[in-house]
DNA sequence: TTCATAACCGGACTACACCCCGCTTAGTGG
DNA sequence: CCACTAAGCGGGGTGTAGTCCGGTTATGAA
């Protein structure tokens, strides 16, 4: 006999080796990040360190890219937390604008405390999946909050959010660049004229 | 004795048989792309096709990533073109706004046209240079004249540049995606909330 | 024409992302 | 407790980016 019911939508749970293994994975993938920067963790290093075999930790991760993307999606579940439950202006419960320019620069903070990781994860070859972020997703609600006339809400939100993480994700030189600027000072630069594009944006 | 005057901005011209070989590899890659797409270029593939050791290559080029931003700019330097001395509102006779919006809405069909080589020719692990790019430039100099009140000038424009070019080399799936839209409706897409972002920004 | 030298060339070599497939083990039903 | 099966595991194999260095050649000067 067939069990019976409809199969859910993962078709399984992940066996709790698996679990262990990803987890455990995940801990010393942090570890190497902080030890030795994104850029000189392999997979290799990463299997051998964490004494499980390679094709393990790329049936975990599928690619390079999706280590970071698995250790950034942790700091970003925080991010979250503070959108949707925080206090206001980022949270709930301040003008829609109010809160477009506190997410910026929040979000302006978060990136670049991030940035060697958001840089990290970015997949080459495949295009950075901004159909489900949740960046957009919040962008898309406030606009159409702010300012219900502009009619291109979702294109708009998209270039939006291009806006804001384009320079950190694609123009700005690596944390460990002796040359760079302050980190505090590139976000605060960037949050003052993402500020000054919202409110324009929605006068 | 020493030969007199001083050294050049570059220490020396290219070798004719340098140049002669660069120009070979640029059109066989050329060739190559247009044959097999260009994630299907390999370096060892077109040192092969060029007749030419892999060494010359990389010394060429430096990275992968290389040839096609070698590709793309001479693409890049026709575009100019029509912004430096083509007609209004493009080229230069057009009040500020106007020739803002038409900018991006060029640079956008000319992103799409060439998305792929434009992907490729981002360096992972490496910034793109847009400090040099005379998009950023361009934009710069339009948005001065448009919003002299906008305090931000260069942070807004780096910005806007983000908003143009980052949801095609970001966001947007690769050309030969199956699911994927028109290209041209994209960049209309693009371009028309590009009009509705800049005519608000200075109004 | 010949010489000196710096730039150039080729291709073997290294390192790393990612694939593959036979073996092992966790979870399940009897 | 046992047998069965699918998921998981390991690590050798492959393809490609990028490095290195000994041999070669273009170029300018004598």
């Amino acid at each position: 006999m067939e069990p019976i019911g409809l199969s859910l939508g993962q078709p399984r749970e992940e066996r709790a080796d698996a679990a262990r293994n990803r987890a455990r994975l995940i801990e010393v993938a942090r570890e190497m990040v902080a030890e030795l920067g994104a850029d000189k963790v392999t997979m290799d290093g990463l299997a051998d360190r964490a004494g499980l075999g390679k094709g393990t930790v790329f049936r975990r991760f599928r690619t390079r890219a999706g280590i970071f993307h698995a250790l950034l999606d942790e700091e970003e579940k925080r991010f979250q937390e503070r959108l949707m439950s925080g206090p206001p202006p980022l949270g709930p419960g301040a003008p829609a604008v109010e809160r477009l320019v506190a997410f910026g620069q929040a979000r302006l903070e978060f990136l670049m405390e991030h940035r060697d990781l958001a840089r990290a994860a970015i997949d080459p070859g495949q295009p950075v999946a901004i159909g489900d972020s949740p960046s957009l997703f919040h962008v898309h609600m406030l606009l159409g909050e702010a300012c219900p006339d502009a009619a291109v809400h979702g294109t708009l939100a998209l270039q939006l959010v291009a806006a804001l993480e384009g320079p950190i994700l694609l123009y700005l030189t690596s944390a460990d660049d002796p040359g760079a600027p302050r980190p505090g000072a590139v976000a605060s630069t960037l949050g003052a004229s993402w500020q000054v594009l919202v409110e324009r944006l929605c006068a």
